[in-house]
DNA sequence: AGTTGCACCTGGCTGC
DNA sequence: TGCAGCCAGGTGCAAC
């Protein structure tokens, strides 16, 4: 699920149990995710207070009160929920989901925050806040297309000369950080370009053109409406209360292969081709 | 250096 | 109903 949209609604849901709050203990039941769980883990946590919590990317960042931070992503499948009682429908499931509840924090207030992750492609860090922009995780993220830096003239010179459709270009994190597989291919198509056009040729030599300028304002709309509307619900992805996010309604190309290109007066068709080995759904006709 | 492809892991869905 | 095969929201790293 968690692309950008997907990890703020979850860092909004969290804010309210976290944020300000102290975390009494911390069950980790297992020794690894995706990467072996810092030392010390729930040591180095237990009795802390959570200062803020913030998102950088696809990252979520507990600040604590000891000048570490608490660094956190989801993977494809990581999810959080919040108390012990998931209300109506969940209940017929909870045993199921349980065996993939890897880390439980238990709050001060009582809150109890569980993260599941089937797939165990996330992972949990701790890094001193004052080390936390020279880490190889974030060394080399891009450019926070909410923050302010997103214009078309940023844009063109993070794509100047670069060959690599842009497809590709998209979903490198080093340029523009938090976009995923759903929403390159929504922003595209907003955009009317290609998936398969060299990412260089809407650059203009590193100065912006009105391609640059298109995409940059289109990434930024898909991204705000996907956030306003608490992220995309796809398979059984939920909000921390539970809530499913309603985005996955509003897809125009994503998962809509032969459909009709929703681009008023086009005539084209949702095709479905892989690049890069991951499906990218796009309109032939006025995506150019 | 820039790009591409694979690996990591589990589960849901499709089609035989 | 069973089961093999394919696909899935991400990303680090090996191999061209």
């Amino acid at each position: 699920m968690p692309e950008l949209p997907e990890v703020e609604t979850v860092r909004r849901g969290l804010e309210p149990v976290m944020a300000g709050q102290r975390i009494a203990t911390v069950e980790q039941r297992r020794k690894d995710l995706r990467f072996p769980f810092p030392a010390n883990f729930t040591a180095r946590l237990s009795g802390r207070t959570i200062a803020s919590l913030g998102r950088r990317a696809k990252y979520l960042l507990a600040d604590l009160d000891d000048g570490q931070v608490l660094v956190m992503h989801l993977g494809m499948s990581g999810s959080f929920r919040i108390g012990g009682e998931i209300p109506g429908v969940f209940h017929h499931d909870r045993s199921k989901a349980a065996v993939h509840d890897h880390v439980v924090f238990r709050m001060q207030n009582g809150a109890e925050i569980t993260y599941n992750d089937p797939r165990r492609f996330g992972f949990m860090d701790l890094i001193p806040r004052s080390e936390l922009a020279a880490h190889a995780l974030f060394r080399r993220i891009g450019i926070e297309p909410l923050g302010n830096e997103l214009d078309g003239a940023a844009v063109a010179k993070a794509f100047a000369g670069k060959a690599a459709p842009l497809k590709a270009a998209l979903l490198d994190q080093t340029l523009i950080a938090g976009l995923g597989n759903i929403y390159v291919c929504e922003a595209l198509h907003r955009a009317r370009l290609s998936p398969r056009r060299a990412a260089g040729t809407i650059a203009g030599g590193g100065k912006p053109t009105p391609r640059s300028d298109r995409l940059a304002e289109v990434i930024r709309d898909v991204l705000v409406e996907a956030v306003e509307a608490g992220g995309s619900s796809l398979r059984d992805h939920r909000q921390t209360d539970g809530a499913l996010g309603y985005f996955q309604h509003r897809f125009r190309v994503y998962d809509r292969e032969g459909e009709p290109c929703p681009t008023p007066s086009c005539k084209g068709v949702v095709r479905r081709i892989v690049q890069s080995g991951r499906s990218t759904f796009f309109c032939g006709e006025c995506q150019r």
